[in-house]
This record gives structure tokens, sequence and C-alpha cells, in this order.
DNA sequence: CGAATGATCCGA
DNA sequence: CGGATCATTCGA
């Protein structure tokens, strides 16, 4: 679960899509190659956001994952609306759109999202039968190997493409 | 399939 | 500085 209490009042969503993201070990990492001013929470402390402009027009929103030193994130790619959000169940399928529903921008990266209006939260487990493994998207380099760094629920209509 | 659209990054 | 790149989406 993610729950944004920003401008458009309270929202929450449950998350049925993401991708891992390493450091300089994963060429299709932001990371990859090096620190910079827009990748450094990936360097940070784990629990906090980092957001990204991609294409000029949409954004992406991570979770930052390993310890303080070593990048790492979880790309949020796909959720189901559970509040705040209307009925549109594919609303949240796909980055862009998961970030522009809930209005995150790059003013949102940085986060701490345990003590933020941006938090995230624990859910109900999911079976593991209901969870994909598969090859990232998007990728230039990187999804060709056999990093299968990709999760989503089954059958959910949160998840950008099955 | 390709255009949209702008921040970022690297090399010169 | 300039140009290539881009963890995407939408519409023809």
């Amino acid at each position: 679960m993610l729950v944004y209490d920003g401008p458009r009042g309270p929202l929450a969503i449950r998350l049925v899509e993401v991708e891992a993201y390493r450091g300089l070990r994963d060429p299709a990492s932001h990371a990859y190659r090096g620190k910079t001013a827009r990748t450094a929470p990936m360097f940070g402390p784990p629990g906090r956001s980092y957001v990204y402009l991609v294409y000029g027009m949409y954004h992406c929103v991570n979770v930052v994952t390993e310890r303080d030193g070593v990048a790492g994130a979880v790309l949020l790619r796909g959720a189901e609306p559970v509040a705040g959000l209307g009925d549109d169940p594919r609303a949240l399928a796909g980055p862009g759109r998961l970030a522009r529903a809930l209005g995150l921008t790059t003013f949102q990266t940085d986060l701490d999202l345990l003590h933020s209006p941006l938090t995230i939260r624990d859910a109900p487990a999911v079976p593991d039968r209901l969870v994909v493994r598969a090859r990232r998207i998007g990728l230039r380099e990187g999804a060709t190997r056999k990093r299968r760094w990709r999760f989503y629920v089954k059958s959910s209509p949160g998840v950008s493409r099955p």
C-alpha cells in the first residue's frame, strides 16, 4: 500500500507491479554510472523516494531499498486504486500513469516514506501462486540478461503489461 | 509504429 | 555548450 496525503486529498493505492534496480552491477540502473545529483537518493538510506522525469513528460516513482551508500531501488510500475482515485482499474497501470494519477513529481523525490505525507505501508500478503516473476520492461540494456526482476500480481488490472 | 517533450549527462 | 539518450504513453 502507498498512501499520499497531498493536494488532492488522501489517496491510497495497492501496489501490484514493481521492478528492482541495483547499482554498479546493473546496466539498466540509473545508478550504473555512479552517483549524480538526480540519482543521489538511490545511494542514500532505504525507505526513501526516488522520483525522476522520463521522456520529458512522465514521472517514475521508486522506493530506495539498500543500505546507505549502496545503490538500489524498486520502481513502482502498477497499482490498483483503493481510496480517492475513482474506479478506473487501469488508471494506475504503468509507472507514468501511476505517478500522474497521484500527482507525484520530482518535488517528491528523496522523501522519507515512513514519516512523510507520502508513506508506504504493509498490506495483506499476496499468495506465492499469484506472484509472477518476469523480465524488466522498456530497457535498452539489462533486460536481455537473466535478470527477471519484475514482479506482479497475476491477473490484476493494475498491471501495465501481463 | 512513431511522435511528444525536457531534464540529464557526457564529451568536446 | 550541443546532442544523444530516455526504467513511457497515446494515438494513427
